[in-house]
Formats: structure tokens, C-alpha cells, sequence
DNA sequence: GGCTAGCACTCTACGTCCTCGAGTGCTAAA
DNA sequence: TTTAGCACTCGAGGACGTAGAGTGCTAGCC
């Protein structure tokens, strides 16, 4: 891919912003016209010209105005971005708005603001690694075969689900061996959960070694494989983009983001030198996702990823504003997730 | 409202049951000629004619075809529907996917049944009255100063809030303290949990007497005035429907949709004669819903509401199918709740 | 008195044709 | 290398005409 020279960089980034704002195709007067180039519109037309032939921009029709492509966003985010200064006002709203609530309703909330602040779906989820260690754990009979298992992890996360036993247990014998199995294991990771580390745990907890078993294996199982509680919040919001006034283009995403697994996979935690995660357009595995871009933030709690915040939108979109939005975000979330 | 003779009612009912089908205004021509009317194309005109004007049809344009008024729905409703019988294979099939689920996963997991049986919104939510009996209560130690409040109820159905105390107290502490508690109120229904019976109760507790007051103001208040878990499934569903295939209709619903406190509404529970409640385009309160229709079905454990489930639909719909349809989901999920 | 065949009438959907305007690409001159 | 000028292309949108669906009315029939 040939560099840019710097008068097709700067048209394109004009392009750009104007084309995210308005929706509309850009013409080569708009262009001249907008920003004090010095150049007439045929100069300019010819270096869209250029940039249309270089995969930049593309034209609807004949007579219209260009507009730009997925690599074009591409390049943009990659080498045009600027810092683009959040108000401090809406720093200050937003936090308000994260640490007023209760705390298991943080992350919520972050989606709810994400949502009603970009006017596009808002996605989030607390991510639970390997290395989620388990502070404290508690049985609650539900019946004498059914507890409910409460598990309070390093991250402040807990999870709720009901483990089946082969045999009834009585509430006292639960409440026990509840104890018993929290002692054991509390401070240990996820991953040394395993069925071999277990049976050095259980020990004198024999007796009840198949309910012990069960617990062991939700666990492993819920925290790992389901990643906790996922949000979407706004989803309706994608109708308000003028790309997705057709009925027919906006109902598979808008059904793909009520699919937990698909919101799942959008919300992949990044690494710590790559925190905030853009993807346009048809960089998007998912065949319904091909039309939209998705911007995801992970925040850190430690050296270790506690969860994701994004945003679903149409591939034009105001990359700047909504990056800082979710770099804020995260670290906002990060504070106050971090510290319970 | 003046009663309508047999053959008027026999032609309203025809053209309601074509124009839930096609969604296509019907003519004069089609009612004579689908079912053996023994009438001529001309006579059924004249009735419409006259059904038209006691309110029951109205023409989108002169030379159209009729098309139901929410008149027309409601007499539809009210008087004009048979046993619809749900085929056997389809009741097996939806009593597996509620059975064979998690028990705390049965209740989503109806809703998602249902939209996918209906290609509507489904919504499904568990009540909880002021007859809610506390079963069992644990706290689990989060931090010194926080801790998580799980209740199982009468109806299977727990919650998790975090509980704030203003002194801390030690995990060994509480833990005492929380089979304190849950001994005393275990068997109490919510309503009995006021601050004065609680005084009774808590008795040599006093020493936390804060922390009691705290456990308990979140019992009632998250028992009682938020109810439990709220599901939605399939809203994108409302895009499929021909009616709402401009997207200026179809977002104002969908946001709805997407509002707790909206959902919440819809899903008030009805009475033991009222089970099934169907709510018609403009009588829905919300300026939203005016578009759409609502039915919605209660459950009963014992003669306690226990839970809400129901679809959101255009006016447009299969009354009858869709009525036996939650009518049958009800009984079962009754069924799956009430017995764990 | 109710029913119906016949018919004129009305209205929409749809295709064609046309014009307007936006925006382009090319060319020739500065 | 830039730019003014200009012919060209294409879509949006309005005017018009036609086909077809469905109606309401009327007059005659049982």
C-alpha cells in the first residue's frame, strides 16, 4: 500500500469528517470549499481521483459526491487520529453516574451511559481469567438435593448457579462442608482447580466427595467458559443511523446482538498494550457484523483484564470521540471496580 | 354497541382470520369466495359495509379492501374465539426446553421459547408479593464492610444484592449472625417483615442491630418493589412483522422494549379468573405500545402469582393460536416452578 | 324484502418519460 | 502543476398514463 503524499492525507481526513458528520456523499467543492486548502476543486478532484484508485474512497454513482471505504477508516484510525479531548463536564457526569450506583450495577450502568452518550448499541461484560482467585465460596440450600453456589472472586464478581447433587445433603452437613471447601480453596486460582489438586483438597470432606466434585466442576465451568453477566444496552439505537433505516439490513444485527455468544465474542478481552480494539466493517468474523465497526476497551484491575466496554455502530462513525469515550471509560471503570 | 346477527359475525371473523394471514387488505370477492358463504361477492358488501360502519372495518383507501379496527380484535377476542389445540409434538417439544434447562434458567429460558415459537417479543418475569415466605437466608462477606444478601424463597426464586454496613464486622461474625437471622425469619413472608416485628426478633442480635435493620430494609425493598429478574427475548422479531417494516414505527417500541420499568409494567401480574390478559393496540397505556398488542399469561404456585410471561405483537396477530399458546407455557412453567 | 348481476367509478401501483441539478472527468491554457 | 471551462452522466423527483383491484349503486330477480 503506496504512503499517502500530504495534501491526500488532509483531503481524505477532510472527507472523513465530514462524511461521518452529514452521512452524505462529499463533492470536491465541499472539500475546497470547507477548509482553506488554496487549491480550486479540480485539484482536488483530481487527487480523489487518486485516493479512489488507491481504495480510499468510492463513488454511489457516476454524478455523486465520494465517499469513504473500510480502509479508509482504517487509515484514519491507524495514523490520523488525533487526542481528542474529552469535556469535563461529561467526565464528571459520567463518573457520577458510575460510582452513584450500587456496585454489582456498575458495569450496567457503564453500557446504559456508553449507550445514551454515542447514540449506538453499548455492550460490556466483567471478564473472569485462569488467574481469578477465589476469595470466598458459600453453598445455600435450596432443597436437599440443590444448593445454590456463591462464589466471591478477586474481582469483587460473583456468580450464582445451582449445583445438582446424586445424593440429599442436609443443611447443617451442607453449611459444613460449605465451610469446609472455602477454607480449602480460598486463595486459589482458577486453574488450579483441577480434579488432581482437588483430591488433595478434599481430604477428610471424603464422605461427601461427589458433592464436592460437582462444585469443583461448576466452577471451573461457569467462571471460565460463560463469561459472567453480559450487557447490551441501546441496541435500539442502531435504527437511529441513517445505514440502517432499511429493515432488512438492520434486523440481523440488531438479532445478533440479542445472541449472548455473539456479544460474548465481540467483547474478547484485549491485552494490556492493546487496550481499546477497533474493528471496521468486514474485519468482523461475524457475516451480520460486516456493516458495522465495533470498538471494545478492556480495563485492568492489577496487571489482569477485569472486563470489556464497547460500542457497535455503523462503520462511519466518529472514531476520535468515541475512542477517548471508552479509554475514559475504562479507566473510570477500572478505579471503581478496582477498589470495593 | 348494538349486537351483531350471525352472518356479520361469521364475515368480521373470515376477515380477520385472512388478514392476520396476508396482512393484505381483503376484498369482497375473497371472503365470498374462500370459505362457502352461499352469498355472493355483492351481499358480502354490503355487509362490510355495514360492519364498517359500527367501527369493526375501515378501508386504508376507496378501492381497497377491509381491514380489522381494534374493535374488531377486541369482539375477535372476546366472543369469537374457539379452542385453538396446540399439537401435541409442539407441547412436548416446549415442556423439554423448559425442563431440560437449569431451574434458575427456566424462566429466560420460556421466553426465548416463546419468541422463537411466535416471531414476536417475548417477556417473561417471576413476581414476588407481599406473601413471599423467606426460606433461607446467607450472607456472604464480600468485604469488611460489604456483604451479599442471597434469599431463597418460597418460589425457588433468589436474589443477589449487596448489602452496605456502616460498622465492619468479621466474616465469622456474620456468618453466626446470618443463621441468626435466617432462623428467625426462615418461614416468614415479607409482609410480616416489618421494622417491628423485626424488633421482636432480633432480640440478642442487638450487638448488630445495624446490620440487621440494613438486611432487612434490602429484603423488602428488593423483594417487593423490584421484581426479581425481568426477560426480554427476540424484540428484533418486531422487525419481521410487515407492520413495522418502516423504521420510524418500529424504534419507539423497541427502546420501549428495552426500558426495565417498561417491561415491568406489561408484565403486572393478573388475578386467578384473569390468568390470560390481552391488552389491544390503544388500549395499552404507554403511547408506545399503541401500535402493538400485548398478552400476557400468569402462573400460580399454590394460589400465589408466581410469574408473568407474555409477547408483544403487532394488533395483527394469531389471537387464538397465541393465547393457548402462553395459556399451555403458563401451566407449565407453574409446573417447573412450583415443585423443584 | 333480501339477494345479486352488472356497471360505472375511484384509487393505487407501476412503468415511462422528462427535467433539474449535482458532481464528475477531460482538455487546454495559465 | 494548477485551474477554468465544459460536456457528460446519473439519480431524484415530478407528470402522465395505464392496469387492476375493489367498491357502491341500481335495477331486476326470487
Amino acid at each position: 500500500m503506496p504512503e499517502l503524499d500530504t495534501r491526500k492525507r488532509e483531503i481524505l481526513r477532510l472527507i472523513i469528517d465530514d462524511y461521518v458528520l452529514t452521512a452524505e456523499p462529499i463533492g470536491s467543492e465541499a472539500v475546497s470549499a470547507r477548509h482553506r486548502l488554496g487549491v480550486s476543486p479540480a485539484t482536488v478532484r483530481n487527487e480523489m481521483a487518486g485516493l479512489e484508485e488507491l481504495g480510499y474512497l468510492r463513488q454511489p454513482h457516476t454524478s455523486a459526491g465520494r465517499v469513504p471505504t473500510e480502509q479508509a477508516y482504517r487509515i484514519y484510525v491507524d495514523s490520523m487520529l488525533g487526542e481528542e479531548h474529552l469535556p469535563s463536564w461529561e467526565r464528571a457526569r459520567l463518573r457520577r453516574t458510575l460510582f452513584g450506583v450500587q456496585p454489582e450495577r456498575t458495569v450496567e450502568q457503564a453500557a446504559h451511559a456508553l449507550a445514551s452518550v454515542t447514540n449506538f448499541a453499548a455492550v460490556a461484560a466483567s471478564v473472569t481469567t485462569g488467574e481469578t482467585r477465589i476469595r470466598h465460596l458459600q453453598l445455600v440450600p435450596l432443597t436437599p438435593r440443590r444448593a445454590l453456589v456463591v462464589a466471591v472472586t478477586d474481582e469483587g464478581v460473583f456468580e450464582g448457579t445451582t449445583a445438582e447433587f446424586a445424593e440429599p445433603i442436609q443443611p447443617d452437613d451442607l453449611d459444613r462442608l460449605s465451610h469446609e471447601i472455602s477454607r480449602r480453596i480460598g486463595g486459589m486460582s482458577l486453574h488450579d482447580l483441577t480434579p488432581r489438586t482437588l483430591d488433595a483438597v478434599i481430604g477428610d470432606a471424603a464422605r461427601y466427595q461427589r458433592v464436592v466434585d460437582e462444585v469443583a466442576r461448576l466452577l471451573r465451568e461457569h467462571l471460565t467458559q460463560t463469561p459472567g453477566p453480559v450487557y447490551s444496552e441501546g441496541k435500539a439505537n442502531i435504527l437511529k443511523q441513517p445505514e440502517f433505516q432499511d429493515v432488512r439490513r438492520a434486523q440481523p444485527v440488531l438479532s445478533a446482538l440479542e445472541q449472548r455468544d455473539v456479544v460474548v465474542e465481540l467483547l474478547r478481552p484485549g491485552s494490556e498494550e492493546d487496550r481499546v480494539r477497533i474493528t471496521i466493517g468486514r474485519e468482523n468474523k461475524r457475516e451480520e457484523m460486516k456493516e458495522c465497526s465495533v470498538i471494545t476497551a478492556t480495563y485492568f484491575v492489577g496487571d489482569r483484564p477485569a472486563g470489556v466496554v464497547g460500542i457497535v455502530g455503523p462503520t462511519r462513525m466518529q472514531y476520535g470521540k468515541v475512542i477517548s469515550l471508552l479509554s475514559f471509560l475504562a479507566d473510570s471503570l477500572a478505579e471503581a471496580v478496582g477498589q470495593p
